[in-house]
Formats: C-alpha cells, sequence, structure tokens
DNA sequence: TAAATTCACGGAAACGTTTCCGGAAATTAA
DNA sequence: TTAATTTCCGGAAACGTTTCCGTGAATTTA
C-alpha cells in the first residue's frame, strides 16, 4: 500500500517540489510545458494528489457537516441528495449525521463534525431548543452554519425554510371547497415551530369559512403507525370527521389502510390530504393528495448558501422561504353533483 | 476561526509537545499526574488535536467508503445502518457513495474512494461486470474490500451474501402449499447474480411441485411503476396468474394496488408475496407477506469484517451467507375450506 | 556503593502538501 | 547597450500531529 508522492515525481523529472504543486493547481506561474510534462509523467506513475496533506496544508477540510433529524421519510434524504449536488462537484466531501430527533444526539453530531473541523454546517433541527444559543454562538464565532427546515422564521441566522403556514392554508381550504365541512388536523410533534405554523395556516382557514366550531387539532407523530393508533382512537369514540389533513404522507397512509379495512369510502366517505409528499402518493389507492415541498431544491438552496458564507461572499444574513406545489388526486376530490346544483 | 494546537498547550504548561500527545493518547511513558494536569488545562483550553494532522501523521484516515447501487429501498439504508453501528464508535468516518445502479459510476465511486485514502472499502456492486477485476486487482494489492450482497458464491474475495435461492424457494413453496398454483415470478434486473440465485429457488419449487409447466418468469425491476406497468400488460393479455412472487416489496406494492382498482382480490384471488421486507409490508392492504433480510446485521458484519481485514487480523477469505424469514401475512394466506376437505 | 535498569520527558524527524521568498534567465523598455 | 521588468523555478517554512531516539534522574539490583 506505498503511495507514490509529489517528492518521487519530482525527482523523477529532476524539477522541485513546488513545480509539481503548482503543475497540479495551475495557478502558480510555470511553463506551459514543463506542466504537461508534469502531469503527463504523474499519470504514468499513477501519481494522485494526497487530500490529507493538502488539507492539513490548506487548512481547509473540504468536508461539510449535515445533521438531520430522521430518514423515516423521504424529505431528508432529498434534501441530502440537493446538498450532495452541489457540494460533491466542486470537491467536497459531504459528513451525514443522523440525531434521531434528539436534542442530546444533535448536539453530540454537531460538536462532533466541528470538532472534525468541517469548513461548515447544514443543521436540520429537531425541536426549537437551548441547542439554538450554542448555534448562535457558534455563527458569532464566524462558523459557517445554515439551518434548514423547522427553525423560526425571525432567527438571526441563514436559513432554507418552507411556508408550511400558507400551504396548510391552501389545503385545508382545498377540502372544504370539496365540501368537506369536520375536518380534523393530525399534526406533528407539538413543539415543532413548523407544527405551529401548520396549524396557524389550518385554523386561519377554518375560521375563513365559518367553520371555527368544526375542528380538531391531534397531535399524532408523523410514521405509518401514529396515524392508525390516532384514527382507531377516534374510531372507538366515534368520532370520525369529514376529512383528514395529516403530517406527512405515512400518516395518511396509515389512516388510508385503516378505513379500507373498515370498509370506509375514501374521498366518498372521508377525504385525506397528506402532507411534504413522496412517492408513495401517486401509487396509494386512492391517489393521495398532498402538499409537495421542493425538498431537492431546498438542499440546493442550502448549500449554496453556506457555500457563500464560507467563501465569505456574503456577511449578511439571508432567509429563503420556499412555496410548495398543492398536488390534488384522488384522496381529497369527491364526487360532487350537489356543488352544481346548488350553483 | 483560530484553533489551539497542541504547541499552545505545551508552552502554557512548559512541557513538550511530545509530552502532550503523550497524555492523549497514553500508551507511552507519563506520569499519571503530568497527563492529568495536561490534559484538565487542554480541556480548559478548549483544545482538540486535529483530525487532519493526526491522520497524515499516521497514515491512516480513519475514514472507510461505502459504495451502494440505490437508495430506493430501505434495504441499503439498512446495510449502511449496521456498518455506522461498527465504525463510528471506533472513531471512523463513514463516507457513503451511491452508484445509481450504473457501472461506470460506480467504478468512479471506487476510485474516488481509493483517490481519498479511505483505509477500506465495503462495495455493493450492482450488476455482475468487468469491475469486479479492478477490485480483485485491488484486493491483491492488499487494499482492504469486502463486498456485499450481490457477489458470485464462488468469487475469492471476502463478502457477505444472502441465500436468495433458499428463501425464493421457501416463499415459493408457501404459495404452492396455499393452492396457489400458476405462479408468476416478477424477477428483477436479468444480469444480477441476486435474479439468478432466486430464478433457481423459485424454478426449484416449482419442479418439486410438478408445476414445471405453470410458471413464468418476467423481468420487471425494484420500482412501484414496473410492478404496475408489469401487471398491466399481464391484463391486457388476459393472462393473470394464482399468485406473484415479486423483486421487492414495492414491485409487490404495485401489484396490489393495481388489482385493488381493479376490483381483484387479494389474497382470494391473486396471492402476493414481496422480498426484500420493508416497513410498508406491515401496513399495507392486506399486509404483505414478505421475505425479510437481516439488512442491518448483514452491515454489521460486513463491517465486522473490513475492521479485521483492516487491522490484518485475518488474511484468509470469509465468506457469511445469511438466512432470513418469511414473514407469512394476509396477502399469500388464502381462506382455505378445500384443502381441510382434500386432506 | 557502584552498576544496571527503568522512568519520564525533550528534541527532532517524518507524514505530503502549499506557498512565500528570492534569484537566475529571458524578455522588454529606455 | 544597459536597466527594468517579467517569466519560471528552487529552497524552505508551515500546517499539527505522532513517534523514534537520546538522556538525565530516579530506582532497582548486585
Amino acid at each position: 500500500m506505498k503511495n507514490i508522492t509529489i517528492k518521487e515525481v519530482a525527482k523523477r523529472l529532476n524539477v522541485s517540489i513546488s513545480s509539481v504543486s503548482r503543475a497540479f493547481n495551475d495557478k502558480y506561474d510555470i511553463k506551459k510545458e514543463t506542466r504537461d510534462l508534469i502531469l503527463k509523467t504523474a499519470e504514468e506513475m499513477g501519481y494522485h494528489p494526497n487530500p490529507i496533506a493538502q488539507k492539513l496544508s490548506q487548512k481547509k477540510t473540504f468536508n461539510i457537516g449535515v445533521v438531520v433529524p430522521e430518514f423515516v421519510t423521504e424529505y431528508y434524504s432529498n434534501i441530502i441528495i440537493g446538498i450532495q449536488q452541489v457540494f460533491l462537484p466542486k470537491g467536497f466531501q459531504v459528513l451525514i449525521m443522523q440525531s434521531d430527533d434528539s436534542l442530546i444526539q444533535e448536539l453530540k453530531n454537531v460538536k462532533t463534525l466541528i470538532h472534525n473541523f468541517v469548513d461548515g454546517l447544514i443543521i436540520c433541527p429537531t425541536v426549537f431548543s437551548e441547542n439554538i444559543d450554542f448555534y448562535l454562538n457558534q455563527v458569532k464565532k464566524d462558523y459557517p452554519i445554515v439551518m434548514v427546515n423547522r427553525v423560526k422564521r425571525d432567527l438571526p441566522i441563514n436559513k432554507v425554510i418552507f411556508d408550511h403556514q400558507k400551504w396548510s392554508f391552501f389545503a385545508t381550504e382545498h377540502l372544504i371547497y370539496q365540501g368537506y365541512k369536520k375536518i380534523y388536523h393530525l399534526a406533528g410533534n407539538d413543539n415543532l415551530t413548523i407544527t405551529k405554523e401548520r396549524i396557524d395556516g389550518f385554523k386561519h382557514a377554518m375560521k375563513k369559512h365559518n367553520l371555527s366550531n368544526n375542528y380538531k387539532i391531534i397531535e399524532t407523530g408523523i410514521r405509518i403507525e401514529d396515524g392508525i393508533i390516532a384514527i382507531q382512537k377516534l374510531k372507538e369514540l366515534n368520532d370520525l370527521p369529514d376529512a383528514f389533513i395529516c403530517s406527512n404522507d405515512l400518516v395518511a397512509f396509515g389512516i388510508i389502510n385503516y378505513l379500507a379495512q373498515k370498509k370506509i369510502r375514501v374521498p366518498e366517505d372521508i377525504g385525506v390530504v397528506g402532507f411534504t409528499e413522496t412517492r408513495m402518493a401517486e401509487f396509494m389507492f386512492p391517489k393521495l393528495s398532498s402538499v409537495k415541498q421542493p425538498s431537492i431544491e431546498m438542499g440546493q438552496t442550502s448549500a449554496e448558501m453556506l457555500l457563500r458564507v464560507i467563501n465569505e461572499e456574503e456577511v449578511s444574513l439571508e432567509t429563503v422561504i420556499f412555496g410548495g406545489t398543492l398536488n390534488i388526486r384522488d384522496s381529497s376530490v369527491r364526487n360532487r353533483i350537489e356543488p352544481n346544483v346548488e350553483l
């Protein structure tokens, strides 16, 4: 496992080490012919610059760290894909750590990455917590950090977020337009900022259409099981609504399957809308209406933002707020004759 | 972003750099009191050893590379989880690259990782190809490599594989025992070794039960869409079997949803079995019978194997063949009255 | 008590680069 | 022709560790 070093290439050609280095980084004074000769023989000798030595010398690791809460949904996988699309071609390695929705693990991951001298961090935080003080402090020390998704709008930090309130509002209003009146919101974790934002949008829509007494908000979770557990309870209490707006597609999937087992029809008897659309939506039966977040683009944007901060092109704080798409499919579209009559 | 170095710690205490280093690696001669003092003040100063410098000095990167073909299924995510469970506590970083089922990309990934001086490689290859020659050659040069999953049994390389033939046989036989006679195998990519192995197991079971004229093998793919496309074609040709054994759960999911739309009952009219079980299996309607592979354990085992090779504890070639579980659920269990009568 | 051994530590080389500095040769300007 | 500039390149420091080698002091052995 002996590797060829820059020295051996230099010796072979009777040139200096610096010249070989210059040839490889071709930003320095070096004659075109010698550069080509060096590159050619280096190629022949099978020489590759040792990235570790480069990193030590340049005081940059060309590593960036990404911390995500979970991989249960496709959402964070897509964010990571977007991040990698930006960083890999620039020669950066992307180190991914998962915090399992634990605040302690999240902070531990961030510290591990910082101690490993990553050039910058993209943090997708779990719930809002005092961890944020640590992150803000790092930013104050000029450590490049970008936060994604579950972040308060007014936090003074570079961030990429989604307009949950607006799209929760749209999704709710869509259900109302379809004639569903009693609508339950199966919300995610209570102390997530995005949960609050979605609840706000939901309430706003219900209020606008004078349905303020017609809704419930139920803290549910984000897994298939969570949806099933929630609807089982409601069924036992004989308290099923006209429609559900769910914290994500997995929960919606649980709901739809439960209803199928109970021979309750979707969308005729009960309408269902998901959130943070996944590939499944298109292939469920019935096909699931859902709010699509541009997750890959959000990953790309956060990566580009981080790159700017690392290169110090930008000092001011940036916030990019993304919108999405409400993909209306079968699960929330009633075969409605009445409305036409009503009109 | 100035970082504290070992020198500054040494200067502060008027000791040598070597002593500080010794204190941190405590395998060398150093008095207990001085070591504690050094560690204490280092802690106070916020010193952390620079991992890049350590790596350069030790000629080890403490990085290992993992190349997987895809992330469409949960399978490789689980493999990676298993690998990380072994390597992260040992201070190794795990670099993950995805080859998108492209042979060219796979080789490119492997070379990138080697040039980045990873201490070892875990390769989950896509199809069998001449890439393997390159890998075998690296092994000959003492480069630590372990291969996982889609690898020929007799290849002289360290590997962790699953007994696809045996479990395909079991799954098929289960369907036969349930009274399904005309069984179609929706197989994966033709030039995958595991596809061949599964076909062997399938044929073997059909032959054993004198159903050799009753089957078809259809190259399908591994995505939901692939399943839907396959069954659409069969339906058009009016050529539906009694049961399907699918290349994976996603394909099975496509089949089941298509059948639901066509009001064809599962398992009464048609039985369905998946492979490489995913979380979905438990939550589909009807619940999907599937072959569970111990993917996390397979990841762990490959990681431990690689660790042994890296530490040169083991020189001989190892092959670990895993078995799985046939989880029988609703999608393949007929409410059978006849068999009792027959018996 | 003298000799041999062990202990604890400092100095410095080594890991493989990048990059600053300086200088000879080649080119241009005066 | 001489002076000024540019081009090209070598030497060496620097990045922050680990680890080999050597040595004085402390301890053990003879």
